[in-house]
DNA sequence: GTCCAGGATTCAG
DNA sequence: CTGAATCATGGA
């Protein structure tokens, strides 16, 4: 075990800035599940391999990581999209046309997807299903302690997928998972024997991705759509839960709409970063300042279409 | 005690 | 094919 300390503190010179509260959003409103911030102010948590803080500092951003400080370094700031990758995709959201993405938007400026580790996200979001975001975060945080390979000073990693499927059901039942024990151990037992699989995942294109992840035991619509998004940087993929429902049916006057509706709306709709535009929604309606449209047109329960061949 | 949760699966009709 | 019941757990 290397116990390596933390390292000094560093801007983390993201090309554009994030407030405090965006940053909050960002961390701990429901992408990831590891993340905490203590009474400075400071956020600490860990994603794949790397333990890392961050914390705003008079110039903008700072971070510090345990362990390998390049390699950590690195980490963090891709996963936190330093490069700024999704200025531009954020910029191309139709939120000129569309006041009530503007109005989302304004709630968190600068808000962004965490380019997270692909199973991380997939452990995340097979624990959230029917599940708050604290709970999820609970259940998040005893696997790691349960079944994660130790980073020092206490902390874990999210188990590897050997160690997952090799899980007692003692220790599985301590990490109050509930039914969803056995999606975990299932698409555990499917993934470590296919050590390649993110790669080969990377590789697809995203509707065959998501085809893939569903094959999954425990991975529906959305938690696919989520692992595309949060883990693969499918910045297309529209995750639609119980929030982007409210959203889309209250803001949008969709109401009734089925979810793989809402799903094909906001791809058509949001375009090409429409993941980005629904972490937006998510958010603004999460916080409760998301702008309701005035219900001009009443929404027509769309009928299903017909076959795609006739 | 009751209800609900960043849903998925299974089962009726 | 669509719609409803069921799933295990904890917090409000």
């Amino acid at each position: 075990m290397a116990a390596a300390g933390w390292s000094a503190w560093q801007p983390l010179r993201l090309t554009q800035d994030v407030p405090a509260a965006t940053l909050a959003e960002q961390l701990d409103g429901g992408q990831a599940f590891r993340w905490r911030q203590d009474e400075a102010g400071v956020w600490a948590g860990i994603f794949g391999a790397t333990v890392a803080a961050v914390r705003v500092g008079p110039a903008g951003l700072e971070g510090r990581v345990r362990g390998s400080w390049v390699a950590g370094f690195a980490a963090l700031r891709a996963y936190l999209d330093a490069e700024g990758v999704q200025a531009g995709l954020a910029d191309a959201l139709p939120w000129r046309s569309d006041t009530v993405l503007a109005g989302a938007m304004q709630c968190y400026p600068g808000l962004r997807i965490l380019r997270q580790p692909p199973r991380d996200a997939l452990i995340g979001f097979l624990c959230s299903s029917n599940k708050r975001i604290l709970q999820i975060r609970e259940m998040v945080a005893r696997l790691a302690t349960e079944l994660g390979e130790g980073l020092g000073e206490g902390q874990h990693a999210l188990p590897e997928w050997a160690a997952l499927a090799a899980a007692s059901d003692a220790t599985l039942q301590r990490c109050a998972l509930g039914y969803r024990a056995a999606f975990l151990r299932g698409t555990a037992e499917r993934l470590c024997a296919r050590p390649r699989w993110e790669a080969e995942f990377a590789a697809l294109s995203t509707p065959a991705l998501l085809t893939e992840l569903r094959a999954l035991p425990g991975v529906g619509p959305k938690v696919a759509a989520c692992v595309a998004l949060f883990g693969f940087g499918r910045w297309e993929s529209f995750p639609v839960d119980t929030w982007v429902v409210q959203a889309l049916g209250g803001a949008y006057g969709l109401v009734g709409w089925p979810p793989d509706r809402l799903e094909a709306f906001g791809r058509i709709h949001f375009g090409a970063a429409a993941g980005l535009a629904q972490q937006f929604l998510f958010s603004a309606a999460r916080a409760g300042q998301l702008a309701v449209a005035p219900p001009a047109m009443l929404p027509v329960r769309p009928r299903s279409r017909g076959r795609g061949r006739r």
